[in-house]
RNA sequence: GCACCGGUAGCUCAGUUGGAUAGAGCACUAGACUACGAAUCUAGGGGUCGGGAGUUCGAAUCUCUCCCGGUGCACCA
């Protein structure tokens, strides 16, 4: 069963297409206005546009055509145009049961599924994760959990930065700490040692070291080019260390990923699809794609109608080393050959536009996907108080295991403050902490649109009042308690009759989740769900407040009740997964 | 200089793709615990939607222009 505003646009768009019109004009939404009826129709207005008549009389001609449909309580004509509409009793009623035995909550699957590539995470093998990394993962993973819910074939990869000049710093820099380590010696025939010779420590110490000492030395950024360039031409050593490097960071990478419950189906990176590179670039060469241009292989990416001067994509550097865009292409060429994905999504942030509009002009340039089959998911930066992009106390970027762990120490605190969570064990309060920090950054990241920068601000974040991850748990963790009573008291849930205000609210609460999740894998964003989550949230605090369950004055009252928080709850917790989140049972 | 992303209540942010009197949370004011978890609920004050012009029955939303903040502009990723 269709959601009660898509069975009401569907009548509506009957009604439309009866008279001529465009079916989607019938469309029926959530009414905006307060005090109203509880749905809307905007399309008469539209439509005595498209047919040069009077709005009021279509609206009328509208009404007629549904009067008398058993779904429609009442229908009223207002303003310049709009259909208001009542649905019947009986629908509410209707609804709501088949939303409490959905183990989709109300939510419908696509009939067209995809298939979607997913191109989130990104961290990088030279450099710890930081601040700019939790959107990206916090995002992506979410978009990645919707598109599986809604029923498309997903595929999500890390595309860890393994390859390039980073690489080539890491290299050169560690020769100058351990020039006697045998991968420098260009006689070395192997094989070389099982075990590496760094950790993760020594590469975020080593990489700042190299980038600060190649800003302002051209010899020393020289260096790293011809290590980058050794390297990419299959230097056996450099290889040999690479390996080391990828795995070292490999290891740390899950476990900061496991912490954040964020998973990738592949952990593939940019030096994996280097063996691809020479026959793409001798094929765009061949084909004319590719140019020379001052010893550099590029593609010219600008068109006619540009507003601004693109610069082209450069495929092969004078030095003969590839770049980003480069492998980014090699990659497109690997995602086709093992998954063809009808669509692939980049979640970086927005300050790579223009390079991902290089890659995607290139690609479609190249004949290599189809126009509007590659997608940059950008988003903007996380702020400190002070409105500029988050620093450390001494102007350091933030370390992402930093702001994990404080936002899980002050979830700590905020529990003990408030005394929850506080009699079941040291193991569980540390393991509801975990959930609790981690929904407050998760949802406080978000709830915003993508493409907006947010302020980072973990005492707001952390708050059990308002809207913030943690009240969302809070909500979720009072109904489950809710249900424990109930089944004490022997009450069991039953067949749902919509009396109470209070309960309408709720059921038309519970019937916006499909459109939530629809626009939220629409726009790429999911804080329109964030959204449904708050207001289902609030629509039961305000049934709960208004209407006793367990006390109700009788058992069908109190079996109606109780289906209705039960499936609350299943909705809930079923959002709160969407978005990366878990509450636990007590707290 | 050019381009991209922003500018909405004191603060932090939404705004279903052009609809009705622009919303939410926080903060503030006044109420409600002999109460299924009051971390809640009820009511209230608070706005030149950055400025201006245009498109039309109707604009926070579309067009143009200017102002402010952030970001990016061939061999880094």
């Amino acid at each position: 069963m269709p959601s009660i505003a898509d069975q009401l646009s569907a009548k509506l768009g009957d009604a439309f297409a009866s008279l001529q019109l465009p079916r989607e004009l019938g469309r029926v939404t959530p009414a905006t206005k307060s005090g109203t009826a509880p749905f809307q129709c905007n399309g008469a207005m539209p439509a005595a546009k498209q047919a040069k008549c009077n709005p009021r009389e279509l609206a009328q001609k509208i009404v007629d055509a549904i009067a008398g449909d058993a779904l429609i309580a009442a229908v009223e004509i207002a303003g310049p145009g709009f259909i208001n509409l009542t649905p019947a009793q009986s629908a509410y009623d209707a609804r709501a049961a088949e939303i409490a035995g959905d183990d989709r909550a109300g939510a419908p699957l696509t009939d067209a599924p995809r298939k979607v590539m997913i191109d989130f995470g990104g961290p990088n093998v030279a450099k710890p994760m930081h601040v700019g990394h939790l959107r990206s993962s916090v995002l992506g993973d979410s978009l990645q959990r919707l598109l599986r819910f809604r029923g498309d074939d997903v595929v999500s990869d890390i595309h860890l930065g393994d390859w390039g000049l980073q690489m080539g710093h890491l290299i050169t820099e560690l020769r100058e700490e351990q020039p006697d380590l045998p991968y420098f010696d260009a006689d070395y025939s192997g094989p070389y040692p099982d075990t590496p010779p760094v950790n993760i420590d020594d590469l975020a110490r080593l990489y700042p070291l190299a980038s600060k000492k190649a800003k302002d030395n051209a010899d020393r950024l020289e260096l790293s080019r011809t290590a980058t360039a050794e390297l990419q031409a299959g230097r056996p050593g450099y290889r040999a260390l690479l390996n080391h490097f990828i795995a070292v960071s490999i290891t740390a990478l899950k476990q900061d990923f496991d912490a954040l419950g964020v998973h990738f189906d592949l952990w593939k990176g940019e030096s994996d699809v280097d063996p691809l590179i020479p026959a793409m670039v001798e094929d765009f060469k061949q084909r004319g794609i590719a140019e020379l241009s001052d010893g550099a292989w590029v593609i010219h990416i600008a068109r006619e109608d540009d507003k601004k001067e693109l610069p082209p994509l450069i495929l092969v550097t004078s030095g003969g080393a590839s770049l980003y865009g480069t492998t980014d292409l090699a990659t497109i060429l690997d995602r086709k050959a093992n998954f063809a994905p009808d669509l692939t999504l980049y979640v970086v942030d927005s300050a790579q536009g223009n390079h991902f509009q290089q890659v995607f002009r290139a690609a479609e340039k190249a004949g290599l996907v189809k126009e509007g089959a590659l997608e940059h998911v950008n988003f903007g930066s996380v702020n400190g108080t002070d409105g500029k992009r988050l620093r450390t106390r001494d102007g350091g970027t933030f370390r992402l295991a930093d702001l994990i762990a404080s936002a899980i120490e002050r979830a700590d605190q905020r529990l003990k403050e408030a005394g929850l969570a506080a009699d079941v064990g040291a193991e569980e309060h540390a393991r509801v902490a975990r959930m609790v920090g981690l929904a407050a950054i998760k949802f406080a990241d978000l709830q915003n649109y993508r493409t907006t920068n947010y302020v980072f601000d973990l005492d707001r974040f952390t708050s059990f009042e308002g809207k913030t991850g943690p009240y969302l748990l809070y909500a979720a963790v009072r109904v489950k308690s809710l249900m424990r009573k109930a089944a004490d008291a022997g009450v069991k849930p039953g067949r749902i009759s919509v009396q109470a205000d209070e309960e309408r609210d709720l059921v038309l609460a519970l019937d916006a989740f499909g459109s939530a999740i629809d626009q939220a894998i629409d726009n790429r964003a999911p804080n329109a769900l964030c959204d449904h989550a708050f207001s289902l949230a609030q629509a039961f605090s305000k049934f709960y407040s208004a209407c006793p369950i367990l006390a109700a004055p009788d058992d069908a009252t109190k079996a109606s009740r109780l289906a209705l928080a039960e499936a609350t709850l299943k909705q809930l917790e079923l959002s709160l997964q969407l978005l990366g989140m878990e509450a636990p049972d007590r707290m």
